[in-house]
DNA sequence: TTCATAGTTTGTCCTGGACAAAGTCGTCCT
DNA sequence: AGGACGACTTTGTCCAGGACAAACTATGAA
């Protein structure tokens, strides 16, 4: 029997479960008064579960654009509410069943529900509308508390399954463009380059992924050894908007000129000017756009 | 064109990169006189690529067990030296052909070559003996220089799409143990997640998996939801084995004393005593002995 | 409207100190 | 010999409070 009950997290637990910083934290504590945590014995904070829950909200909200000032301060009835107002809403009813069957906690169910959806949608619809729409409303039904963190992982573990599955059934044409896909250090979403390589190769690119937090240096150099055309990198809305761009300058600094750098993602929602040579993508229908765009701009390659 | 011929990264880059904190970067520079970074204009510590090459060997020297004071020191040249020294190693030929891949570095042959090595081996073999022997090869190979790091990512990203898909294959029993797996949070790797699942579910247990970076009170909501007799734990040797404890002691304590708590990975090598109350399973083989202990122990269940 | 400029907000980084947990080592007792 | 205990050392994490540049906002001119 452990004395683990104590009446809060250590401000690196917090930093870990939240994705916000100790500096952001202590700095949010001084200027805005929130969070304030319970102090141990040795002065150390000790966040209380509330607090930790209120200031994972503030992070999506964060996430979406607006900015600490407005947020900050707000009750966690508050920030549900705002969240609702600011996320992208999927419609009423779009997706009632599948977080029925989340709130079951079916795993199976779930499965088969998308496994459906993708066959009558066929990959493109599936990947750039259903799945997009899914994700939408499975975050929402957070905002709302209608679902908990462990039911959006198993989303989307369900969802991950489902798309290397059915990109594994997929024809490996290995047309040009070839493209190494990857994120940068820091992004911990993987859905999103799963979508990503599924809708290139429908379209017959040959894409060579690396999973996510390769390094600008390691990706220039898979690029390289690779031979590709295409650098393609992929930012969930939960990383900065300010690292992005930082990774994408340095990316173009360091590729040929040759090769083109396109970046997508809600991570880059935020980004009024990017980067002179990297191309946002942002539907993710403009991909098949920007594909075809490069393809007749070579017409030496097949496709 | 960007100017960002900077001379180094900032500081926030490096932790990124390496997953050694801020707090322990400075820390070591006044300790141990490296890394000793260059500074910005306005005192920013920027540290050059060379050194950050350099800590990522330490802290694969550190996830090995050694202490700073022995290792933070050492050259480049000495630190590979060691880690070869340190690594256990697979034996000297084992997986010649799979390196060479990965330096072709073409994704479909490698694919293949686990897949063949699937084919011959089974499940179990595969995933308890060849994926093990080789994850060490490619982690031998990295600390040696023989590879680069995008090498080994594109090495565990065809493990992951071999292991998801052997998985879809095998029958889902679903019979008990129920089993809830995940990693807590701060945990980057997922590859042991998966070897782990494929284990289980092959030998008929009912595995709910809910990805990377589960925070401990959402385990304890998942178990509680879905019923689960089991909560499974994975430690990569990248997770700080106090952490690991902290969190399985706190899990240990909300879960029922019903549920089993097992724990693995190599997370866990440098831990003397684990808490009370928590099955360390190490090796992999062991999982199987620790599935049918638990349903001798339990007549009433089907298996 | 669009664009430049002044003001504000915000994340990141700095120094240098402190301390508890974990590891190491030597000693004593069985 | 082996194991338990206590003293010493190492190490990661946390603290305070200041500073600043980049990003954003608001204001006013063309």
């Amino acid at each position: 029997m452990n004395d683990n009950n104590l009446p809060g997290l250590p401000i690196g637990a917090v930093e870990r479960e939240t994705g916000l910083s100790k500096d952001v934290l202590r700095v949010w504590e001084r200027r805005y008064g929130f969070p304030s945590p319970l102090r141990a014995g040795n002065g150390d904070r000790l966040y209380p579960p509330e607090q930790v829950d209120r200031l994972r909200l503030v992070k999506r909200l964060l996430d979406q654009g607006l900015r600490p000032n407005r947020v900050v301060r707000l009750e966690t009835r508050q920030l549900q509410q705002l969240l609702a107002e600011q996320l992208p809403d999927p419609g009423p009813e779009t997706e009632h069943t599948l977080l029925e069957l989340l709130q079951e906690g079916r795993p199976q169910a779930i499965a088969h529900h998308l496994q459906h959806q993708l066959a009558t949608d066929g990959v493109q619809r599936f990947v750039t509308g259903t799945l997009v729409r899914s994700n939408q409303a499975v975050g929402m039904a957070w905002a709302r508390g209608r679902i908990t963190i462990f039911q959006e992982h198993l989303y989307s573990e369900q969802v991950q399954n489902v798309l290397r599955q059915a990109m594994s059934v997929l024809p490996q044409r290995q047309e040009r463009p070839r493209v190494v896909l990857t994120t940068l250090p820091g992004e911990i979403h993987s859905l999103g380059l799963l979508m990503v390589q599924a809708v290139l190769l429908l379209h017959g690119a040959e894409v060579r992924s690396f999973g996510t937090q390769m390094p600008v240096t390691e990706v220039v150099a898979a690029v390289r050894r690779h031979q590709a055309d295409v650098a393609a990198l992929s930012f969930s809305a939960a990383f900065p908007a300010t690292q992005a761009v930082e990774g994408l300058a340095a990316l173009r600094d360091l590729l040929p000129a040759t090769v083109g750098l396109w970046a997508g993602g809600a991570g880059l929602r935020s980004v009024r000017q990017p980067p002179e040579g990297v191309d946002v993508i942002d539907p993710l229908e403009q991909l098949v756009e920007r594909l075809q765009r490069w393809r007749s701009a070579r017409p030496g390659y097949p496709g």
